[in-house]
DNA sequence: ATAGGGTTAG
């Protein structure tokens, strides 16, 4: 940076009408007809009604038409105005040219380079203050504290003692906020606890700090704490739910929201949105649309694509493409989300095409519109493209494939029934393969009764202390599907010995705008009798269809009671018999169970659809 | 005479 440089340099006298100003400004001086000077608060009043570029150039040519160009307040003025207006290197401009700055002045300097993320600018000129003798005061300190990095934060936390503004709550806040970003949690949560005053803001942002690191619960106890909220600490406290895959929490937390007043913004919306997208919720994804055009909210490109990635993943494809096409400025993370909805629910064409139809609008492709891409292949079955397509991102796009990519290729060649070619890549990458990657390939081998190498890669996975429940789980789906009874009962044995525990599944129905979500044998529902109830009732129709219930072979355990067993109810099932009892006849009931939606109409007391604990999807 | 500066979400 030059500012340094340009600090340092001789000031040019008040009265230089030689001064050159920055170089659009000789245009706009010519303009200006204003021959007498206009008394200095009405200069203020009129660069702070200025919300063009050109007025305020006209202004500060004027300005130095009338050596009014040291005043210190107008500068002062005029570079908020600049910097408000993005127009940063104008606001340095000015600032070099004022002689001796004020504190004033250097805080604002500061600041506008802080807000910017501009930190080593911002604390260039903190240092610069301190040579030249002027003198930080709290409001400094601040400035140059936000979205500052934990080191030299560190440093300046030190300065804030030394000067003995640690207590202020602004400092004191900022503070914490630096070291909460820079993930010193026990550091923020000291400076939070020893705090004089707590203000709104700094609860906020405690709150914050909490959320980000995953203590959503630590969260959740100081915001109920808290005597008074605004729409930005609701906003954090959704947020953190909808982050940290508590998405149901984070509805049940906006409702609360509504009844109590405050106004949600498009901050609030987008957690909300994306909520909504996890459970699969229509309903209250729809609701949260129709409150954007009831409010005359303006459908930007960021809620724009939080309401695609709604619509998507509860499948609704068609409102997710009207909304896409109703988007102003498109930006590629918007075709992101459009491409990977296609891709989610096996429409490869159509993600394939946008994907073609992205270079005209000179839009270049991420990661992450590959890994859509990658996987429209794969649900389309389309080898050869996917190949290509995994080969240009590096050599046409200059894109590194990650293991997200990797994962979309095995998926792609695993279904296909190239299970070598997959195992080959797998061993070939430079990356070490994850879990997800492994269960592709298992789960394969047990479509496609590929024991062989299936017990291969569990051979693998246990010696290189890679297997989990899952692990185990496949390879006994494996010898099941191929009816070795011994290799099942092996795999039972070895999870007794390795004490592998069944991870929960769960599923989530909405009824009347509200979320209920089951884990397996859940009895925690307010409505369990009747559900059970239900579920007697399903049982009985199902005999009747001629429905033997499928044994899941490796999760039985024999030692279970008889009555235990009955409670080992998969959590669909569980869900279904609530959205039966809980809505009128003929109603779609829709399930989503971890993270799938499916969707069943019923016509008949149980509709046929249903088999053991499989559901068909329509 | 007086005027002007700061912290939390995305």
């Amino acid at each position: 940076m030059s500012s340094t440089i340009l600090f340092t340099t001789p000031p040019i006298a008040t009265t230089n009408r030689s001064s050159l100003p920055p170089p659009s400004l000789a245009a706009a001086t010519t303009t200006t007809k204003r021959h007498h000077p206009l008394p200095p608060d009405t200069l203020t009043l009129l660069i702070d009604k200025s919300k063009s570029v050109s007025q305020l150039l006209q202004i500060h040519a004027s300005l130095i038409r009338h050596s009014l160009d040291q005043h210190p307040i107008l500068n002062f003025k005029l570079q908020r105005s600049y910097s408000s207006l993005g127009l940063l290197n104008y606001s340095v401009l000015l600032f070099n040219r004022t002689h001796n700055p004020s504190v004033y002045f250097y805080t604002a300097i500061i600041h506008s380079h802080a807000v910017n993320s501009l930190h080593e600018q911002a604390l260039e000129f903190y240092i610069q203050m301190l040579t030249h003798g002027v003198e930080p005061n709290e409001f400094t300190l601040s400035a140059v504290l936000k979205s500052c990095p934990l080191t030299p934060g560190q440093a300046l936390h030190s300065q804030a003692v030394k000067f003995g503004f640690d207590s202020n709550t602004y400092v004191r806040t900022a503070l914490l906020d630096v070291y909460a970003r820079g993930g010193d949690v026990l550091s923020a949560q000291q400076l939070f606890d020893t705090m004089p005053e707590k203000s709104l803001v700094s609860l906020t942002a405690m709150i914050t700090c909490y959320a980000k690191h995953g203590n959503v619960d630590s969260a959740r106890l100081l915001f109920d704490g808290m005597v008074e909220r605004d729409v930005v600490c609701w906003n954090v406290m959704i947020h953190g739910y909808t982050q940290h895959g508590r998405p149901n929490e984070a509805l049940v937390l906006f409702r609360k929201m509504l009844t109590v007043k405050v106004k949600p913004n498009e901050v609030t919306l987008l957690s909300v949105l994306s909520a909504c997208g996890q459970l699969g919720a229509l309903e209250s994804g729809k609701w949260v649309h129709s409150y954007i055009e009831n409010n005359r909210i303006q459908v930007n490109v960021h809620l724009g694509t939080a309401l695609i990635d709604m619509y998507s993943k509860c499948g609704s494809l068609d409102d997710a493409r009207l909304v896409f096409d109703q988007i102003k400025d498109k930006d590629v993370v918007a075709w992101n989300s459009m491409i990977a909805g296609y891709a989610m629910h096996g429409f490869g064409q159509d993600a394939l095409q946008l994907f073609n139809n992205m270079s005209p609008m000179r839009l270049h492709p991420t990661d992450i519109t590959f890994i859509g891409i990658l996987s429209a292949c794969a649900n389309a079955g389309l080898i050869s493209e996917g190949w290509s397509f995994f080969h240009s991102m590096k050599d046409e796009y200059g894109i590194e494939p990650k293991i997200e990519h990797y994962g979309c290729m095995v998926n792609l060649l695993s279904r296909a029934g190239h299970l070598e070619e997959a195992y080959e890549l797998v061993k070939k990458m430079k990356i070490d393969p994850d879990p997800v990657i492994w269960g592709t390939l298992l789960g394969a081998c047990r479509l496609y009764g590929n024991i062989a190498l299936g017990e291969e890669i569990v051979e693998f996975l246990v010696s290189q202390n890679l297997a989990n429940s899952g692990t185990y789980i496949l390879l006994s789906n494996i010898y099941a599907a191929a009816g070795n009874w011994d290799g099942v009962a092996r795999v039972r044995s070895m999870m007794i010995d390795n004490g592998v525990q069944k991870e929960p599944g769960c599923s989530s129905i909405e009824v009347n705008n509200k979320v209920h979500e089951f884990l397996a044998g859940d009895l925690k529902h307010p409505k369990s009798n009747e559900i059970y109830m239900m579920l007697e009732e399903i049982n009985g129709w199902l005999k009747a269809y001629g429905y033997t219930p499928q044994m899941d072979t490796v999760l039985q355990d024999i030692g279970h009671s008889e009555k235990q067993r009955s409670l080992e109810v998969h959590s669909e099932k569980l869900a279904i018999a609530f959205g039966l009892i809980s809505t009128q006849p003929e109603t779609t009931i829709k399930i989503v169970k971890n993270l799938r939606v499916l969707q069943f109409a019923f016509t008949s007391p149980i509709h046929p659809m249903y088999m053991g604990g499989e559901f068909q999807e329509i």
